[in-house]
DNA sequence: ATCCTCAATAATGTCGACAATTCGGCAAGG
DNA sequence: CCTTGCCGAATTGTCGACATTATTGAGGAT
C-alpha cells in the first residue's frame, strides 16, 4: 500500500531539473551519474531519458548518450507561434463551455494579477499568468490540444523569464488578459479567440525583442 | 560499418504494425511475445513502448503492461480539430515561402490526383492526399508544427480510411485541393490559410458523417 | 448460490554484468 | 606541421536472472 510520491520517479525528477534550469542546454546526461545523483537504477533513468527525448526536452543520439536539448532562438519563435494558434482555438472553445466555477477561478486569478502588477512583482505575475492560461485550457475541455500546449510550454520555458524583463510588459499584458477574461465572461467565442490571438502576438513580439536584446548585449560584452 | 536499416528497430516495426492496423486497439502488447515476434530483446521492446506511449499510440500502465491505445470517436474529432488549425497556419506560411521546386512537386501531385479521381481510385487518391499535405509542411519550413501534425496524423489514421467512403467525397476534396494549390501558386497567404481551413472543415464534417454512419450500421447489425 | 481467501501463474520492474561503440590522446608516417 | 591509424578509458546497448506486482481460478465458508 506504500505508493511513493511521483517526485521519486526519475522522469519527474529529471524533467523538473531541466525545466527549472538546474541542468543547462547541451549539458551531457550520463546515465550512471544521474542514477546515483537521484538515487535510482540506470534502467529507470534510461526510460526517463527516452520519454524526455520524445517530449523534446532531451536529445538522444544512438551510442552517444543524451544531452539537454538546446532550443535555438528560431525554434523558440516557432514554438510560440504554434502555441498561439492552439491557445486561440482553446480560448474560442472555452468561451462557449466555461462553467461558473471556471469563471470564478479566472476572476480570482485576475484579482491577484492586478495586485502583482500594482506591486511591481514581475515574477509573481508570471506565475499567475501560467495559472490563468492553464485554467482556460481546462475550461476548454480539449485534452488533445491541452497536452500539446503543455508540452510546448515546457520546451519554451527558458525564454519566458526574459520576456518579463521588458519595461511596461506587465501592464500591457494585464490589459490583454482583461480583454480575454471579458470575452470569456460574455461567452463570446469570436472575441475570446481574437483577444487571445492579439495577446500572443504581443508575446511573440516581446520574445523577438528579448532575443534581439540578448544578441546586442552579447555583442557589447564579448568574452 | 554495417548499419542495419531502421526497419529493424523495434520502435519502427511496432509503430508500423500499429499504424497499419495489424495490431488492433486495446490489444495487449506483451513484451516477451513482441520481442520474439520481431526478433529483438525485451529491453529494446520496452524502450519502444515507452516512446510509443509518449507519442500517444500506446497506453502504458504501471505494472499492468501496454496496449494499443484506443482512440475514441470524440478524440478523433479533437485530433482533426487541432490538425486543422495547425495545417491552416502551415498553409499560410507555405504560401510565402514555397520554392519553385515545391510548387512543381505540388503540381505533379495535383495531376496524379486528378487521374485517380477520374479513375475512381479512392485509396490511391487518399495516398496522394497525404503526399500533398506533407509537401506543404515541408514548404512551410516549420519543423515544430510539422512534427506535431505528423504525430496527430498517425494517431487518427484509423479513421481516415472511413472518410474516403463518403459518396462524392473525392471530387469535392479535389476541388478544395485545387483552391489550396492556386493560393500557394499565387503566394497568397490569406487565401491559402482560408482554403486549407475550409478544406479541413469539410474533412471534419466527413469524419462526423463517418462516425455517425458507423454507429447506425452497428445498431442495425447487432452482434 | 455467492462471496471471500489465497495460492498459482504470468507478466512487468529492476538490477548487475558484459559486449559494443565512441572519443580522446599519442605515436608513426608523409 | 599535419594527417592517419591505433590503443585505452568512458559510456552506452543488450542480455539474463530475479524480485515485485497483478490476475486468475479453485476451494471453502456463509
Amino acid at each position: 500500500m506504500k505508493r511513493r510520491p511521483v517526485r521519486a520517479d526519475p522522469y519527474h525528477k529529471l524533467r523538473e531539473a531541466i525545466v527549472s534550469g538546474q541542468l543547462h542546454p547541451n549539458e551531457r546526461l550520463v546515465e550512471a551519474a544521474i542514477a546515483e545523483r537521484i538515487g535510482a537504477g540506470r534502467t529507470a533513468v534510461r526510460a526517463a531519458l527516452v520519454r524526455l527525448d520524445q517530449e523534446g526536452l532531451v536529445e538522444l543520439e544512438r551510442n552517444r548518450g543524451a544531452r539537454v536539448r538546446h532550443i535555438s532562438d528560431g525554434e523558440a519563435l516557432e514554438i510560440e507561434e504554434v502555441r498561439a494558434v492552439l491557445e486561440a482555438m482553446l480560448a474560442r472553445r472555452a468561451a462557449t463551455r466555461v462553467s461558473a466555477e471556471g469563471l470564478s477561478a479566472l476572476r480570482q486569478v485576475m484579482i491577484q494579477m492586478r495586485e502583482r502588477v500594482a506591486a511591481g512583482d514581475s515574477i509573481g505575475y508570471s506565475e499567475l499568468n501560467a495559472t490563468f492560461h492553464q485554467t482556460i485550457w481546462t475550461a476548454a475541455g480539449h485534452p488533445t490540444a491541452s497536452r500539446l500546449v503543455a508540452g510546448l510550454k515546457s520546451q519554451g520555458i527558458r525564454f519566458q523569464y526574459q520576456t518579463a524583463l521588458r519595461p511596461g510588459r506587465a501592464e500591457r499584458s494585464l490589459r490583454e488578459h482583461e480583454a480575454i477574461f471579458a470575452a470569456l465572461k460574455a461567452h463570446d467565442g469570436d472575441a475570446a479567440e481574437a483577444a487571445m490571438r492579439e495577446h500572443l502576438a504581443e508575446v511573440l513580439d516581446t520574445l523577438r525583442w528579448a532575443i534581439d536584446t540578448q544578441h546586442r548585449t552579447a555583442r557589447w560584452l564579448p568574452g
